[in-house]
DNA sequence: TGTACATCAGTGAACGCGCGTTCACTGATGTAC
DNA sequence: TGTACATCAGTGAACGCGCGTTCACTGATGTAC
């Protein structure tokens, strides 16, 4: 068990369709696989990312270990099948925020919003599967070897992020010029943010916390929007 | 071995004085706490975190694996103290793009040379040693169980940062009222694209990520830095 | 300086564990005629 | 609709592995007198 502030209001989001219960006592399961990746899931969060274990994994879906080969060929695919399922529910966490937001009529203005939403959804998505969060993000092994391997873009997420970005230069409050560095600068510090919460910062209580994120999430709107003065590194004021 | 980028001008930090070589053959090894803890870095460097084994390091050392219960308890503690080398590493690498600084006269500029040498030095680290950076940052276990625990602040290089933020606010470039969220958001920004760049952006040729850091921690000071226009939520520009 | 002896820092064998994976198998299901 | 049979999706036992850790031990070192 994560020990990592859990407050209620962060609601955790429905990982895939995938129910955790037996459907009947069949022979034939009829979905073994989602089954496994489902008790796998459970088995993260519970015990974070180390915690796969596919016997485990099988003993928790009440079958033999020896079924889970029907489905996975290693147990490293069934681990790739959770990382996968952690991307969707990071993606689905942030298009939930995007969906609670009320159009203000001011197109700039909305564009800022999609941008602070979408930023909250992935931080809430860290504070709400701590477990799903860290494998998601953690280097994983190789196909053919037991070497570590960087990971793979985080597709459907990371294109939200560009449409929010591309969004604030159309309205003009993101610079052209600053749109390449803007994606790693945005993604980072929601990131990192997301990291500090769950490790060193854990414990901060909630009303601290949703304050701190969305302050943090205001300092980056402010390194991105354009300004008067000259930009970085920007000419500080004498005293 | 981490597949990961490592352009020959990010140059590995010596870890700790220890060396990695037997200290003669005599019976009474003269270092072995030392000597064990450098073979687990080995074992980090060359595997990740993961790799770090008891019996491995006994080893590799080239001493019976009930020895090393001589000069720690359990696995566990052999870990923390690989942890704590790495967090000692983060705060030489940083304190290294300090010494390397030239004061241009201007008090102002200085400071803020001085939160980017921090940053630099951050991510430096993370990139020359990406097993022991990720070790450090990732929740450990607990003494008494199995149970993830949020990782310690880590000092130095904690303190360091907070030094060189209130040389901003000294020198009049961060606002007083944005003192306590500039931490967060400096350290977040660049653990975070620490985080990218070893992972999503590793093959980022060393041109384009060198650049990519500079720019980073340009975007990090302008939303940092006291400005006109009233603070955020930025009202943004009408187009 | 010499001796007795406690303590320190190792050795080597062994234990038990849970794991991923393989083997030979069998019951359930679906399809061709 | 009924039957034969291929295929699918499981079972249960077993293997070998490397691990953390414990046990009883012994050689080296340091210190008191």
């Amino acid at each position: 068990v994560y020990i990592v502030n859990l407050p209620s209001d962060v609601h955790a989001v429905n990982i895939l369709g995938v129910s955790d219960s037996k459907t009947g006592d069949r022979y034939h399961h009829g979905d073994l696989r989602n089954a496994l990746i489902a008790a796998a899931v459970a088995l993260v969060r519970a015990d974070g990312p180390d915690a796969i274990v596919l016997r485990a994994a099988a003993r928790r879906v009440g079958v033999s270990a020896n079924a889970a080969y029907r489905h996975f060929d290693r147990l490293s695919d069934l681990i790739e099948a959770v990382r996968q399922a952690g991307f969707d529910a990071l993606s689905a966490s942030m298009l939930k925020e995007l969906a609670d937001l009320i159009p203000t009529g001011d197109a700039a203005m909305d564009a800022i919003l999609r941008l602070r939403a979408i930023g909250r959804g992935y931080i809430h998505f860290a504070l709400a599967e701590p477990g799903l969060f860290t494998l998601a993000f953690r280097g994983h092994q190789d196909s053919n070897g037991h070497q570590y391997v960087a990971t793979d873009p985080p597709d459907a997420s990371w294109n939200l992020l560009n449409t929010a970005l591309d969004g604030l230069v159309e309205v003009g409050v993101l610079a052209p010029a600053d749109r390449t560095a803007a994606v790693t600068n945005a993604w980072a510090t929601v990131h990192g943010l997301s990291v500090l919460l769950l490790g060193p910062m854990a414990g901060t209580p909630a009303a601290a916390r949703d304050e701190l994120i969305d302050t943090t999430l205001g300092l980056v709107m402010r390194g991105l929007a354009i300004r008067a003065d000259p930009p970085a590194p920007a000419k500080p004021r004498k005293r």
